[in-house]
DNA sequence: TATTATTTTGTAAGCGCTTACATTTTGCAA
DNA sequence: TTGCAAAATGTAAGCGCTTACAAAATAATA
């Protein structure tokens, strides 16, 4: 592969002259850039990015962190930042971290060693001490669906209490009283807000938490499975299920199909997320959006804005308002 | 952040001796190496892998092109590559071509820019010229669902011709006698081998062409949709879609949903890669498994094997055999 | 102990770029 | 013309590592 030198001699010009033109920040005259591209062209000569992240001390790479590299959630967010960054010549580097506090760090020491010029994360096994002395260190950090004290300026978060309450307030506007909830592992601070919402919309309607059954399910679709049916077993007035994200509600949906229970006649389905699937799921799901794809471009703004002072044509917000996506799944209370 | 020059004066060593014990190849006393790896530790010391690479000329990556970051099929074969790869210590680069070919002709340029080690690559829009021009340069380059003529050593791609035969061998065992077909958009090889393997199979069981319909689909979701509505209206007596992917499969359930032809008790559909949201589906959808994360971990292993030298366990295939999941949307034919 | 083979360590030259600074060239006014 | 400021180009010192080669320390042998 040609090098600079090499361009250098074939044009007739110094280093410094081949390395002005390639990154056309001095001035060079109009004759010799054309020699330069000359040189370049006929040697097919490519940029050794590796040489000159060295000796400029940027790397034009964001280390982004996701925990795993499938599933439509980390797709979105991927594809997101991938194409905002892209466009403005910088590129991303993604590691997954697998929800493990391990992995993570590794992940994240891996990013550094590349010397990326900021990261985004999605960390959820780290704890809060470490990402708020990760967001001191030099290399700057936006922080994905997480909200850390102390550093919430770095931070981009969905408002996941209203996200709960949204999801909860639209199944009581249908007339449904007898509600059960399957949510997150509750030792996960998102799990815990979106049941608080669905807490506030129901004290809001004054309907007892009695009345209204928990299940704690994990995330994964199994559990919503397991939940559901549990949860139709112990409550028989049942008319709705509030799942506290999609894959979960799919499972829901899959139980109540299978104890003959249709959706939404006799019991309706609500998700959280819109993950891809959720269109493809009969009847189709209704939940709330987890805008995912618009806080990895608010990230993605926000580094290019803070590292490589581009300038943010959106102003950077840092909470994300959920929205309900009205579908299928949901219907009037049978009772209603 | 400290550098090797630091850790060899904090450990009163010359450079070349950290690198040294960095490196572990070369032979250091074991009371050198402890003072080596105590100044590192207390310096918090990370080598900077940028340095190392130019250094060295390697940089333990490798390049991955995709299509797209989302959905589930790329989102397998990251995720498997990744798996692979950090397992050895090396790490993925990973872009996205969007099956654009300028677009792809970048992504690749800039995995060649970034000095990865070697390449992994899903193109679908470049030429085989250029691929196998590429296969030539010095970059090794493992080539991911595509045949190209001349380097198949590094193609490791799926029996489309056999999965297309597959699916539609299953269709006639239910005793299935009009079937139609919704195939990829046939400027496509993979589309068009599929279809020949569902061809094969009609002929073999003494099927008429003219009496199976093909509609051309463009593996997305709506032309699955509109492609099934179209077979159904045309073909009166038909009691099977065969989709040439899971996409289009999905969209041909929804279409006959909406004409109220119930599935599979009076429609059969099958569908193509066992994507995962295939299960999501209802009824879960009957399709022919694509191994796409058994190539990418081949092409994975091909790498560790040929670039650095890691001796592969499994032997290194390059024609991968798809195999029918059977589920519950394909059923007996109603008149069989 | 002297000598030699072996192991351990150090020296210094790159890897392919960027960039501060020095030098040369050019353009223009006097 | 001459002189001078501005523009264009060149020189050379790094960026933080690796690695051939040289030198020094240690071990083995006579």
């Amino acid at each position: 592969m040609a090098t600079i030198y090499e361009v250098s001699e074939a044009a007739g010009v110094s280093l410094a002259t081949v390395s002005r033109v390639m990154n056309g920040n001095a001035k060079v005259s109009e004759r010799t850039r054309q020699k330069v591209l000359d040189a370049m062209e006929s040697l097919g000569y490519q940029p050794n990015a590796i040489a000159q992240s060295l000796a400029s001390n940027r790397t034009n790479s964001i280390g982004l962190l996701v925990s795993e590299l499938h599933g439509s959630y980390f797709g979105d967010l991927m594809s997101t930042v991938e194409q905002v960054l892209k466009n403005n010549g910088k590129h991303v580097i993604i590691t997954a971290g697998h929800v493990d506090e391990k992995s993570e760090l590794e992940a994240i020491d891996f990013l550094k060693s590349r010397r990326c010029d900021a990261l985004i994360v999605h960390a959820e096994a780290v704890s809060d001490d470490y990402l708020k002395a990760l967001a001191q260190s030099e290399v700057p950090v936006a922080v994905i669906n997480r909200q850390v004290t102390g550093i919430e300026s770095r931070c981009f978060v969905v408002d996941n209490e209203k996200g709960g309450y949204i999801a909860t307030k639209a199944v009581l506007d249908q007339g449904h009283k007898q509600i059960g909830y399957i949510s997150g592992p509750l030792l996960k601070k998102d799990a815990r807000d979106r049941l608080a919402g669905h807490f506030r919309a129901l004290a809001e309607n004054g309907i007892e938490r009695a009345q209204s059954p928990i299940y704690e399910g994990d995330y994964h679709e199994l559990s919503g499975q397991n939940g559901c049916l549990t949860l139709l077993k112990e409550t028989p007035g049942l008319t709705a299920v509030i799942c506290a994200n999609d894959e979960m509600a799919s499972g829901a949906m899959t139980a109540a199909r299978e104890a003959g229970v249709s959706v939404p006649q006799n019991l309706s389905v609500v998700g959280f997320d819109n993950v891809l699937f959720s269109r493809y799921l009969f009847p189709k799901l209704t939940t709330v959006e987890n805008p995912i794809s618009a806080m990895g471009e608010m990230a993605a703004n926000w580094i290019l804005q803070e590292v490589y002072n581009v300038k943010s044509k959106q102003p950077i917000e840092h909470l994300f308002v959920p929205e309900l996506v009205a579908r299928a799944s949901l219907g009037r209370a049978p009772d209603a």
